[in-house]
DNA sequence: AGATTTCTTGAATCCGAATGCACAATTGCT
DNA sequence: AGCAATTGTGCATTCGGATTCAAGAAATCT
């Protein structure tokens, strides 16, 4: 008692069908492709013998004469924000809602995007979404192989690609001119690592805006994203001589590390004694115990901006590039003494 | 002036730099091979001629004539526990550094992993790491396809398969000891969606412990894992006549929610006036606003073990099944009143 | 030097599905 | 019925690299 199964070890392919149902390997091709033509009879009969051998079309197969993999590689650096986990369960789903599937590449440091851009050309993907910066001669590698490619919250300065991106500057300046009109004037700052461009633009923001406001020269410290760098920085500052009476920090990790420390550390309370503001928008920060002022970056919306222009893009390799900026949503919540 | 990278459009192909370093095309294919003889003077014209070219081998046609994707797939659904990030991470990291790809599936409900086992089976994936239940069924058709599956913290009651996870059951078991010992005796659980396989080991475990320690029927609440889904059980806990002295979540993010409501809604102190414990160890775990008592899996070890014993099934499709069960890493935190 | 072994290398073939082309079968029309 | 227009189907070829085989080149041995 054998199962015919296939050739008992390989993998059904369409020439087994084919065999099966009586007919040539390209009438099984056509049954799987949409626009093509096919008799229902025999239909029918491939999908039977189909059926019966298990067979599925090799998308490995399929992806060499089509020159299509159906792939996009996505690139995420570990730091970008912790809110990534997010963007990338929403980035899988839009893409597999749209027939593409998402090869995922993970760095730590910048210097691995050269090993992930290699491995992105030869699998031959046919779009990237990056939330990782790459350099000039990166992109032009992208260029040369015409893989379209969509910046996720940073845009190389060279203007001349996609990008999507909330507006961290300007989330940064509503969050400052809060903290200013109520009262705070001693605002420090603690930005994320120094070579994430998101921590960049954040920073700048905030210390333009109060530039703007006549305040110049806030503290400022670097952390690097995480719940204890918040902790550490704010706990430096407000051992300082003239303690901050606001800190921004550049994402909500950190903001919730400095609430944590103040409070138990410092015994302060917020945000009477002290106003922190953060920015992502992430889970915890509106867990009752931290409530921030922050901004929420509209991750779904960005996410599916993302997929449409990249397959957008992947489609007709003629439409130019194009910036989507995205406003954050302003979120008062606690954490600030406003108004 | 026009760079003759390749035929103007077209990318390079080991024909191309054959050619163009004047030598055959399986030559070109030898240099990209480890094993394979090629004289150091060949090896060079070729590279240079590829380097000159910008060619990189093509991995999908490399992996339709030896039969390896070197791609693996993993099925995650969003709501296994929310620590899954750290773990996808990890996954993703520890394959990278073996050379395999990982191609991402994120499902929502489980009528989906039909169709993502039909798309891994269509991408030709070597393997497949999977932190979602298979029916019977799927997991008898990636037999039949001979690709070989590594469970991530949940195994099939057929126990033919390989897998990994943290002894949930231990792990609540330990809690509840904690709790009973400390003197608590109206211990409530909430436990997370019904279809949870890890929520199901954990509320298990608990039962079974409490059972044995003379606890009989505890009051149970359906939760899914959640923060506001911890809140809501907890404001439905606390509003009964007998009100209890613990309670048992699921995962930390509805521990939390209790702790948030119950310090909120019912101005209660944690842990002294009641006590409440999760399970994972995520990173708000630990914010100084919870402290919570909890078990923390060992993710980095569980997705080594994984990445091992997935390659290891890969190259050697003989090796019979193993189940590899990590402790908790038991952490007494402050969210409880021990002792 | 001659015989033998080891290295290099190219030609040909293969992996599995898609597709242009030509011919066959069906349908539509007068 | 007779001819044109429309489908349906098979043959052969293609995608890009890996691999087998055999022949030629080089190295080793006696």
């Amino acid at each position: 008692m054998h199962t015919s199964k296939t050739r008992h070890n390989r993998r059904a392919t369409s020439y087994d069908v084919a065999k099966l149902a009586g007919v040539s390997q390209s009438a099984v091709s056509r049954v799987y492709k949409d626009g093509a033509s096919a008799s229902p009879a025999m239909r029918k009969r491939v999908l039977e013998a189909a059926e019966e051998v298990g067979y599925r079309p090799n998308a490995i197969a399929r992806g060499l004469i089509t020159q299509r993999s159906n792939m996009v590689g996505v690139i995420i650096s570990r730091m970008t924000n912790l809110n990534y986990p997010e963007v990338l369960v929403e980035l899988t789903r839009a893409f597999s809602e749209r027939g593409i599937r998402v090869l995922l590449f993970t760095i730590e440091r910048e210097s691995e995007t050269a090993a992930v851009l290699d491995q992105l050309l030869q699998y031959q993907v046919d779009g990237v979404v990056t939330a990782a910066m790459l350099t000039n001669d990166q992109l032009k590698m992208l260029e040369g192989a015409r893989i379209p490619a969509v910046f996720f919250n940073r845009s190389p300065k060279d203007g001349t690609v996609s990008a999507v991106r909330c507006d961290q500057e300007e989330g940064e300046r509503w969050l400052v001119r809060q903290l200013v009109e109520s009262g705070h004037r001693n605002i420090a700052i603690i930005t994320g690592p120094e070579d994430s461009a998101v921590s960049l633009e954040r920073t700048r923001g905030a210390i333009s805006q109060l530039s703007d406001l006549g305040i110049q020269n806030p503290l400022v410290m670097t952390g690097d994203y995480s719940y204890e760098s918040g902790r550490q920085c704010c706990r430096q500052m407000l051992a300082m001589p003239q303690k901050p009476d606001a800190i921004i920090a550049a994402n909500d990790m950190m903001a919730i590390g400095c609430i944590d420390e103040a409070r138990e550390r410092y015994d302060l309370l917020i945000p009477d004694d002290i106003s922190i503001v953060g920015f992502d928008g992430i889970g915890p920060s509106s867990f009752a115990a931290y409530q921030l002022t922050t901004v929420q970056q509209p991750v779904e919306r960005m996410t599916k901006a993302t997929v449409s222009m990249l397959i957008e893009r992947i489609e007709d390799s003629s439409v130019s590039p194009e910036e989507r900026v995205f406003a954050g949503h302003r979120i008062a919540g606690n954490s600030a003494r406003l108004n």
